[in-house]
RNA sequence: GGAGGCGUGGCUGAGCGGUUUAAAGCAGCAUCCUGCUAAGAUGUUGAGGGAGCAAUCCUUCCGAAGGUUCGAAUCCUUCCGCCUCCGCCA
């Protein structure tokens, strides 16, 4: 949710940023319009409801019934013109920052930089798919016939594999003061609102819903860990606190219809290992570097090339205003040839999700009036456990058709390869 | 799933239809006192919205949403959460 007060003062600003993410600048003057009306009212109200106070204090029974009704009439236009300011509200995303690239759609997204080398195989390189079929590792097949298209029975070494990146991502992040969470799957549709996931039909098209309980399934846990401190108030020297959360993730991938249709790289459930962070609004941009520089740490970890892209204003979603990209090679894929595919995303949603779920910081500086303000929250991934794992087959296969472990997983393995 | 109980400020906790603009305590903060610390004294301490250049004023908020009433923390309905006992269960 936007800044009200920011809207108000600076109308101009705020269209800008909704055409540069692709909404219509109308909907800005229509909330200006409906502002300026509730403001009204509210005033109307709160005369009214002064005045019979006083009427009640004095035992004025007539009067007061006849103010009552005044003040009923008045609620009654109140919230009509409220629910259709809130609506509009609600629908408003996020302000993009100045150095997200102005952009229609994902071609508008800027690489900024490759790292890694791309592995010269001497061979040519097998998609994944080819690979784990020979290994008997993945059973999309089986998984059909139970569950239907886009699921996949994991099996044997590369369920160790996951494991393994679970626990390399949740080293690394403890390392850097975050408190590793295992959060609910299932969350309330407010919470889902509050995370800004699901105002349009199209959104909640996305996720499963779960009717006789009016709850979702995440789509990250992102969404689960971010209302946990709704209606908080932190204190400044808790901030920055950071989670790193393990859940299984649903989608139902409802608009994809015949992407990505074989395998594991685009299914209806995997595991993720998720950043999130509630910081203060200072230091925000920093934070956010500092989960790139994580992802990027894993990738190198792992010495998996990938490349950096800054998501373009046009394909940021509602709630971020800046958003950064990790695309890993696939040696495998277009035929041998190879391309990038994306395993990472880090957002920071500044104030958006904050403001929703209400929750804020107190900062108290000596001597002076402590101020309390809304938090800014950010995610990341650490590992997506089904594209990591594709990403490690096709990047460390072998030419006898074995996979070679990344040396930083053998620890945790206990074995060097699949074959 | 069955039966019962409970949600009040940063925390503890009174109030159960009208001086509640929410008592009291604790904690916090500021100042004073003091050689230092402790203790003590005094004051102060929530959020949202609106009006005003401003001092300030009005209003909302006692888990949430509705309702009854001239008047609701207090009564009614629904929902949410927590606790106790029973049943079931990894």
């Amino acid at each position: 949710m936007l800044d009200i007060n920011l809207i108000r003062q600076n109308p101009e600003k705020i269209k800008k940023g909704m055409v540069a993410k692709n909404v219509s600048s109308k909907l800005v003057d229509d909330f200006l319009a409906l502002d300026e009306g509730w403001r009204k009212l509210t005033k109307e109200i709160d005369d009214l409801r002064a005045e019979q106070k006083k009427l009640s204090e004095v035992r004025k029974i007539e009067e007061a019934k006849k103010n009552k009704e005044k003040i009923k009439n008045a609620e009654i236009e109140l919230n009509e013109t409220e629910k259709r300011r809130e609506e509009i509200l609600r629908g408003l995303p996020n302000l993009p920052f100045d150095d997200a690239p102005v952009g229609k759609n994902e071609s508008g997204n800027v690489v900024l930089r490759e790292i890694g080398e791309k592995s010269k195989f001497g061979f040519e390189p097998k998609d994944y798919l080819e690979i784990v079929e020979k290994l008997d590792l993945i059973d999309t097949e089986r998984a059909a016939k139970v569950s239907g298209s886009r699921f996949g029975y994991i099996k044997g070494q590369l369920v160790l594999l996951e494991f393994a990146l679970v626990k390399l991502a949740l080293d690394t992040a403890v390392k850097k003061g975050f408190i590793p969470i295992i959060p609910p799957v299932i969350i309330k549709e407010e919470m889902m609102r509050a995370m800004g996931y699901i105002d349009s039909h199209k959104d909640r098209e996305e996720t499963y819903f779960l009717e006789k309980d009016n709850s979702y399934l995440v789509a990250t846990s992102e969404q689960s860990i971010g209302p946990m401190h709704s209606g908080e108030i932190f204190n400044e020297n808790e901030l920055p606190k950071r989670y790193i959360g393990f859940s299984t993730c649903f989608r139902r991938e409802a608009g994809s219809y015949g992407k990505d249709t074989k395998g594991i790289l685009r299914v209806h459930q995997f595991d993720k290992a998720e950043m999130f962070s509630f910081c203060e609004p200072e230091k925000s941009k920093e934070e956010h570097e500092l989960l790139l520089s994580i992802e990027e740490d894993l990738m190198k970890l792992l010495k998996i090339p990938y490349r950096v892209l800054n998501i373009c204003t046009g394909d940021l979603g509602g709630p971020a205003a800046k958003k950064y990209d990790i695309e890993a090679w696939l040696p495998g894929q277009n035929g041998g040839k190879g391309e990038y595919r994306e395993t990472h995303s880090t957002s920071n949603c500044t104030d958006f999700q904050a403001r929703r779920l209400n929750i804020k910081y107190r900062s108290s500086v000596r001597g002076q009036m402590s101020k309390v303000d809304f938090v800014h929250t950010l995610n990341g991934t650490a590992f997506a456990i089904g594209r990591m794992l594709i990403a490690i087959i096709e990047n460390c296969q072998q030419k006898d058709g074995s996979i070679l472990m990344p040396e930083v997983l053998r620890g945790y393995l206990g074995f060097k390869e699949i074959r």
